[in-house]
DNA sequence: GGCATTTCCTTACGTCGTAAGGGTATTCTT
DNA sequence: AAGAATACCCTTACGACGTAAGGAAATGCC
C-alpha cells in the first residue's frame, strides 16, 4: 500500500524543523510560506500537502516547541521535594523560550490553550498536589508560573542601540536627567559585571531570582493551608 | 501661517484613537492601514500624512498604551510604603492590559524598550531605591514585575470552547484520563465558583496573588539586605 | 480672480496566504 | 513491457496587505 506514487521529498516534520529553524534565524515574521518552502527547494503550494495552511504550520510549531520542553523534562521524576521538580519544568521550559524567540509571542497569540501545553499544566500539577497544595492554591501556582515563562522578554534591557549601537550624548544626558534612578542603576549594574555588557542583564540569574521568590510564597501558603486546616 | 491649506479631517490623536478602538474590536490582525482608513471615512493613503507608516501607527499606539497607564497612576504619590505605590502601579498597568488585550503582544513585539515604558520604570524604581532597594534589588524586581504584568495572559484557561462551547463527551473523558489533576482543579474551581463560569478564573484575583506573592518576597530581600549591611 | 499650500485620493507594485487545476514520477496491474 | 492508478509537486491566479508616486480638490492670501 505504501510507495504507490511519487516518492515523497517532503514530510510534516522535515517541514516544521525546517520552520523553526527559519522562525529561529528571521522570527515568525521572516516565516513566510514562500520562504519556507525555498528553504526546503521547492515551491509554496507543495506544503499544503503536508500542513493545514499557515495556522496548521503555527500549530506545528508550538506543538515542536512543547516537545522540546518534553524532551527536556523527560529526566523529572516526582522526587519528595515539589519545589525540585517544579523548578526544574520551569527552567526548562525558559530555556527552550530562549533557545526559541518566538516561542512566547506566539503561545500568547493563541486563543485557546493548545492540547500540547495541558500536558505540562498536569505534571505541575501533579507535583503541588501531591506536596499538599489544594486544587485552588495550585491554580493560582499555574497561573503565576505561567506568566512568568511567557512574559520574561530577555531583551527588556537590551541598551535600546540604534543601528550604530551607541546613543548619542545629547540622548544619554537628557535620560540621566529624566530617569535617574533607571541611569544609576544601570551605572551600577553595568559596574558590578565589570564591563560584561552582555552579561550585565543575566536573564538566567534574574529568572531564577523570580522563579525563587514565587516558589518561596507559594511554598509560605501551602504550610499556612496545611495548619489551618 | 496656519489654516492655509485644505482644512484637516484627520488628526494623529484622531487616527490613534480609531485604532485603538478597531484594535480593540479586531486585534492587532484586523487593524489595517485600509480597514482603519475605511472607519475614519478616508482612504488608506491618507493616513500617512498623520503617521510615518504601520510602525509608526504601532509605536503610536504603545504611546497611546502608556498613556493610559499615566493617567491611571496620576494620583499616586510617594507614600511611607513602598509597596502600596509599586501595587497600585502594576494594578493599574494590569487593567489597561486587560481594557486592551493586544497590548502584551504589542509590547512584547517591539524590539527595543519604547521610551514611554521607561518612565514607568523609573517611577517604580524611585520608590524602591526610596525604601532602601539597592540598584540590584531594584533590577531584578523591574523584571519580576515588568514579566508579570506582560505575562499574565487571562485568557490561559478559557475553557477552550469550539464554536459550539461544549466539547464533546468523549473529549471530555479523555482528558479525564490524561489529565486527572488538571480535571480535578477545574471541576473544584468550578464548584468553588458556584457554576460562575465567566469568573471561576477571575483574572483580577489571580494577579493580585502573584503580585503579592513578588512583593513579599522583594520586601524579605529588602529587609534581609538591610541587615546585613 | 489667480496662486501657493495643504490635504486627500487614485493608481500601481511587490508581498503575503491560498484556491484550482495541470504536470510528473513512481508502483501496481495486465 | 506497456498502460493505469496514484501520490506528489508545480503553475497560475486572486484578493488583501503595506506603501511609493503623482494627480485632484479645498482653502487662505494677493
Amino acid at each position: 500500500m505504501a510507495g504507490r506514487g511519487r516518492p515523497r521529498t517532503l514530510s510534516r516534520d522535515g517541514v516544521l524543523s525546517a520552520a523553526v529553524l527559519r522562525a529561529d534565524r528571521t522570527g515568525l515574521d521572516g516565516l513566510t510560506m514562500r520562504a519556507l518552502a525555498d528553504d526546503l527547494g521547492v515551491e509554496a503550494m507543495s506544503l499544503y500537502h503536508h500542513l493545514p495552511g499557515k495556522a496548521g504550520l503555527l500549530d506545528g510549531l508550538v506543538e515542536h516547541l512543547m516537545t522540546e520542553v518534553d524532551t527536556a523534562t523527560a529526566g523529572i521524576g516526582t522526587g519528595e521535594d515539589w519545589r525540585d521538580g517544579v523548578r526544574d519544568r520551569c527552567l526548562a521550559a525558559r530555556d527552550v523560550m530562549e533557545r526559541h524567540r518566538w516561542g512566547p509571542g506566539l503561545l500568547m497569540s493563541r486563543t485557546a490553550i493548545p492540547p500540547s501545553v495541558f500536558a505540562h499544566f498536569e505534571a505541575v500539577l501533579a507535583a503541588m498536589v501531591g506536596a499538599g497544595f489544594t486544587h485552588h492554591l495550585g491554580h493560582r501556582a499555574l497561573h503565576s508560573l505561567g506568566s512568568m515563562v511567557l512574559g520574561f522578554t530577555q531583551e527588556l534591557f537590551a541598551p535600546a542601540s540604534d543601528s550604530d549601537g551607541a546613543q548619542s550624548e545629547e540622548e544619554l544626558a537628557a535620560m540621566a536627567e529624566l530617569l535617574p534612578h533607571v541611569t544609576a542603576m544601570v551605572a551600577a549594574e553595568l559596574h558590578a559585571a565589570d564591563g560584561d555588557v552582555l552579561g550585565w542583564c543575566d536573564s538566567r540569574a534574574e529568572f531564577e531570582f523570580t522563579l525563587d521568590l514565587l516558589l518561596d510564597g507559594l511554598e509560605a501558603h501551602r504550610l499556612r493551608g496545611r495548619s489551618a486546616s
